[in-house]
RNA sequence: GGAAGAAUGUCCGAGUGGCUAAAGGAGGCAGACUGUAAAUCUGUUAGCGUAUGCUUACGAUGGUUCGAAUCCAUCUUCUUCCA
């Protein structure tokens, strides 16, 4: 925490970074947080492998609460994952298998410790929804639990909405009923009296908050934070194979790095004022940045980010790398390198351009490969090549390695053995 | 349970026997211009081939026809209306 925030609420400093979309009994929130500490709940859906970036602002919440002295709590949702939450999808999703969820949820966790610190007094909690789902009795459940929630109300709520049109199965209304169940078993047996999540789970987690109120007639809240929206209104962290993921197998530090230093003029300040820990001050002032000079904000921001996600030394290597290849005339020392077996060749003696196109990840057939070239989007070595039928010499791998560019932005190092 | 309608490429969406590898839009990729930005303009966007071309593709399977996304039958899924 640096100092502008040192003697700030929890509340101010979300107030500050504009990181609260919706929030219930405004003003009793607020005495809360900066009467006592208490404990907050982010829940995360095993459905995938690694968390992807819209969980991100959530995280970065929950840092914020812990660096304020509360405690944050991550519920896995290895029992709703059972389930799958039908809010804002148009289909119904394919259930998990129990080993799937479980392997999921290991891989969360450690990507979750990059935001909040599983140590120290007010320690992060993982819990497992399974705990208290898997074992309920129905009959129990709805006669207990059943009787609070207005099956009118929730329908009327946005997230079921578009479905309603599309038809919405019992099974999957009870998403709404178990995600509140959560938020009870947590505010009963650990003291947890916030959920946090992203605004579409505003109704659900609503919900949560009314059952509590109803049950107990004391105070629980929720808060959603916006959702990351690039200047077309779309949400961010899309990339051309998919989601921008936090895990680097499936994203690796440098496209992680180039997404955020390629964001457009307009998504800077709310890059770095909702994805990093830069003090404000130095947030508008980047963002203030005019012409060129807000690639300067742009490179500081991935930095920022990028380490926050990989450590601060896979995020100088991204960034160094970026520099060779885009500042430093194209040094190759950093660049990913793919090696071609050369008996894989069609022709063991030759290279042609369009196997290196496909070798190198860079088009997907070999009519797209030839359209590459043909356009004059490839270069081999800062030659642009635009005969697809040119053959690489041998003699160009003396020095080790060949670079192959598509494009402005993408460079592969090639190899051959 | 009954009746009507729908299913097209990454997505949306036109297409009702040959001129259809399928209009148009969105998205993607590349080029120009730039600041690794946005906007704009241009090209391109099933696979294989240098190419005449060939192969696969309009929910699935069969059929009619010289010829089918288009007609027929059966099946699957979805939507709407009635009970």
């Amino acid at each position: 925490m640096n100092n502008e925030t040192q003697n700030m609420s929890v509340y101010d400093i979300l107030k500050q970074r504009e990181l609260i979309k919706q929030i219930t009994f405004e003003d009793e929130f607020k005495k809360m947080v900066e009467g006592e500490k208490t404990a907050i709940y982010l829940g995360i859906d095993p459905t995938a492998d690694s968390i992807h970036i819209g969980h991100f602002i959530p995280l970065m919440l929950m840092s914020y609460f812990q660096k304020c002295g509360h405690t944050p709590i991550i519920l896995v949702g290895g029992g709703t994952a059972m389930i799958g939450d039908p809010s804002g999808k148009t289909d119904m999703r394919k259930m998990l298998t129990a080993e799937d969820i479980q392997k999921n949820v290991d891989n969360i966790i450690k990507q979750v410790s990059r935001f909040v610190s599983f140590e120290g007094e007010n320690a992060a909690i993982i819990a497992n929804n399974a705990d208290w789902i898997l074992d309920l009795n129905y009959m129990d459940f709805i006669r207990t639990y059943g009787v609070h929630f207005n099956v009118n109300r929730m329908l009327a709520a946005d997230c079921y909405k578009q479905r309603m049109d599309k038809g919405l199965t019992f099974f999957e209304l009870n998403y709404m009923l178990m995600q509140s169940y959560d938020f009870l078993q947590l505010f009963e047996n650990k003291g947890c009296r916030i959920q946090i999540g992203g605004d579409d789970q505003w109704s659900n987690m609503l919900s949560g908050v009314e059952l509590i109120r109803k049950i107990h007639k004391n105070g629980s809240f929720c808060l959603t934070c916006p959702l990351l929206l690039n200047s077309e209104g779309k949400k961010m962290g899309k990339t051309v194979s998919g989601a921008l993921w936090l895990d680097p197998k499936r994203t690796s530090p440098y496209e992680f790095y180039q997404y955020w230093r390629n964001i457009a003029d307009s998504e800077v300040r709310d890059v770095l004022r909702m994805l990093t820990f830069l003090p404000m001050e130095e947030v508008n002032r980047l963002s203030n940045l005019e012409g060129d000079k807000i690639n300067e904000a742009k490179k500081i921001a991935a930095f920022e980010i990028t380490k926050l996600i990989h450590g601060e030394e896979n995020a100088l290597s991204a960034k160094k790398t970026s520099e060779d290849l885009f500042e430093n005339q194209n040094d190759s020392k950093n660049m990913p390198a793919i090696i071609i077996d050369k008996a894989k060749l069609e022709n063991p003696n030759t290279l042609s351009i369009i196997e290196a196109i496909l070798f190198s990840n860079n088009a997907p057939s070999k009519g797209q490969a030839r359209i590459l070239v043909e356009q004059g989007g490839i270069s081999i070595d800062d030659q642009k090549i635009t005969d697809v039928h040119y053959q690489i010499p041998f003699n160009d791998f003396s020095k080790g390695y060949v670079i192959l560019r598509k494009g402005k932005k993408i460079f592969v190092k090639l190899e051959i053995n």
